[in-house]
RNA sequence: GGCGGGGUAGCUCAGGGGUAGAGCAGGGGAAUCAUAAUCCCUUGGUCGGGGGUUCAAAUCCCUCCCCCGCUACCA
């Protein structure tokens, strides 16, 4: 029996970036796990939110000639636009600034003094005023040989500035430890496998806050220091449902989280020192951190100064907002990189959608329009290509429910692919369109499984196109609260004689506008 | 450099001692309910190179070549 509740986070987002790819492709594999799992029946807290202190947001305030807290009032709502326009089921979208937030952040940070694992130290290291950044001495390049710079090329000078401390260094053990009890806290198992042997390579105590900028959260009792970002960014995950409080509703229900989810380049943050200040803290640890991998752009790497970034509301214009869903968690195994192909995705949406799902419901409802008295149709004794047929379907719920236990939400959607070939395969061969004529009763036996495939296929996709998987239940009479997992199989089983509404196109074929209509006798370029 | 993962059909990848697999692409055919969508059949690979163990190796061992990730404090 699955626990009744769950909580998901994605990170909360660097205000200082605009929203691209990687941003909507963390919070929908989020979104739609959190939907997934309120169709099947779990009480639900689905967190996003915004990540607004920072050295760099200081700058870029400043440089916009307002106060911090007026700038990031302003580029946290490209995050928030992105949470509509993508159809993200957020149930709170916190943000660093918040009071909610700086009073969790004091307290954890309490909480950490109380355990002794904090001292006041100084920091020290090469720092390239160039960069704003602090180097290691592994990371120093000699050039000329004899004068060593940043690897950036950047000159750089020995600092050192108060700085207190976490003893991470004391940790190591109990982390190591916890890894051990805990095998499937970090997944994929080839990322637990990185920050396991890193953690093995040993720890350094953490620098946890600064003195040389002021926009971040203050250190309780010593008002020069303000914490250290990340600190503060990975305390949201408990200020939203309520620390310091810890007897508070939400709490007790959802801590500790089922998952947060990351991308690769922050999962060390996340399973290394974020366990290891909760532990210190006195609180539990999440149960999973799952980190995925990145897109490039046409086989491309994506950097800003390529200028190939991809924008999520362009995806959206262009292909279709559930279009784009379905092709992002599609197209790659979750966890691993991706390549962003204009050709997969059209190719994608005209085979898998429009001539799979597509064609299918479309054939098959306007069958049952045309022929069937536009009623779900009365079925008779099934036949095992039938009962195969209705198996299938109705044994897809416990398969795509392992799958997303794991984030193999590729694996969801091609075992739901699956049974949309199946479907076709079916009709092909059951041949309605020749039962009318020769065995009508028959014909409907077959219409009635086809029905019930489509349901189980729509209820099932709901979470990764919610809208298009809408409109297909619509077109089976599906009333919306019966549209739960809990009503799959013959439990919600469609009713024979029940009237079904004239069916329409759920997903038009995507027509490239550079194919579209190709000139019939190229011009030649006049030679004179 | 160290640790880890990988190199299998044109492309993306699964398989991991016993007659080489899937999807897409390519070729042929059937059907005409449907968004000209669908279905069936099919071409195609000495499984990175070399060596070894074994009755038998894509699969185990050795070695070489190539690719990718991680190797601490920028979100």
């Amino acid at each position: 029996m699955a626990e009744d509740r769950y909580y998901i986070t994605t990170p909360i987002y660097y205000v200082n970036d605009k929203p691209h790819i990687g941003h909507a492709y963390t919070t929908l594999a989020c979104d739609v796990i959190a939907r997934f799992m309120r169709l099947d029946g779990r009480q639900v807290h689905f967190l996003t939110g915004t990540d607004e202190h920072g050295q760099k947001v200081e700058k870029s305030a400043k440089a916009a000639g307002v106060e911090p807290k007026a700038f990031t009032d302003q580029v946290s709502q490209n995050f928030r636009d992105l949470v509509k326009v993508m159809n993200f089921s957020v149930d709170d979208f916190i943000r660093t600034t918040e009071l909610r937030h700086i009073k969790a952040s004091q307290a954890i940070w309490d909480a950490l003094v109380k355990s002794g694992d904090i001292y006041l130290g100084s920091y020290a290291g090469w720092y390239a005023v160039r960069d704003e950044a602090f180097y290691a001495e592994s990371e120093l390049v000699e050039s000329p040989p004899g004068r060593k710079v940043a690897p950036t090329g950047a000159p750089v000078e020995w600092v050192e500035e108060p700085s207190y401390f976490f003893k991470l260094s004391a940790w190591q053990d109990r982390l190591l430890k916890f890894y051990e009890d805990n095998p499937q806290f970090i997944l994929p198992a080839s990322r637990r496998n990185e920050v396991l042997s890193f953690v093995k390579g040993g720890l350094n105590d953490l620098s946890i806050s600064r003195t040389s900028f002021k926009w971040g959260v203050p250190v309780p009792g010593d008002d020069k220091h303000i914490m250290y970002v990340w600190l503060d960014a990975l305390t949201n995950y408990i200020t939203a449902v309520g620390y310091p409080d810890t007897d508070a509703p939400l709490f007790k229900k959802f801590w500790p989280a089922d998952l947060h989810m990351v991308g690769k380049d922050i999962l060390r943050f996340h399973a290394v020192l974020w366990p290891a200040f909760l532990m210190s803290a006195g609180i539990a640890p999440p149960k999973r951190v799952f980190a995925h991998g990145w897109w490039t752009n046409e086989g491309q790497k994506i950097s800003k100064s390529l200028g190939n970034v991809i924008d999520p509301l362009e995806l959206v214009r262009t292909y279709g907002l559930d279009q784009t869903r379905y092709f992002l968690m599609r197209e790659v195994p979750f966890g691993n990189d991706g390549d962003f192909a204009r050709k997969a995705m059209i190719g994608r949406i005209n085979a898998e959608l429009a001539n799979g799902l597509g064609n299918l419901a479309q054939r098959s409802l306007s069958f049952i329009n045309k022929n069937a008295d536009g009623k779900v149709p009365q079925p008779g004794a099934l036949t095992d290509a039938d009962q195969a047929m209705l198996g299938a379907a109705r044994g897809l719920l416990a398969k795509m429910r392992a799958s997303i236990a794991l984030q193999e939400l590729h694996k969801a959607l091609a075992d739901w692919m699956d049974v949309v070939v199946q479907a076709n395969q079916y009709i092909d061969a059951q041949a309605p369109w020749t039962l009318k004529k020769t065995d009508p009763k028959r014909m409907e036996t077959v219409l009635y499984v086809l029905a019930e495939v489509l349901r189980q296929l729509g209820a099932l996709i709901q979470p990764f196109m919610p809208d298009s998987a809408a409109k297909l239940l619509d077109q089976l009479g599906v009333p919306e609260k019966d549209r739960v997992f809990a009503n799959l199989g013959e439990a919600g089983a469609l009713k024979p004689g029940a009237a079904l509404p004239a069916p329409e196109g759920i997903f038009p074929r995507f027509v490239d506008p550079s194919e579209a209509a190709p000139p019939k006798s190229p011009p030649k370029a006049a030679k004179r």
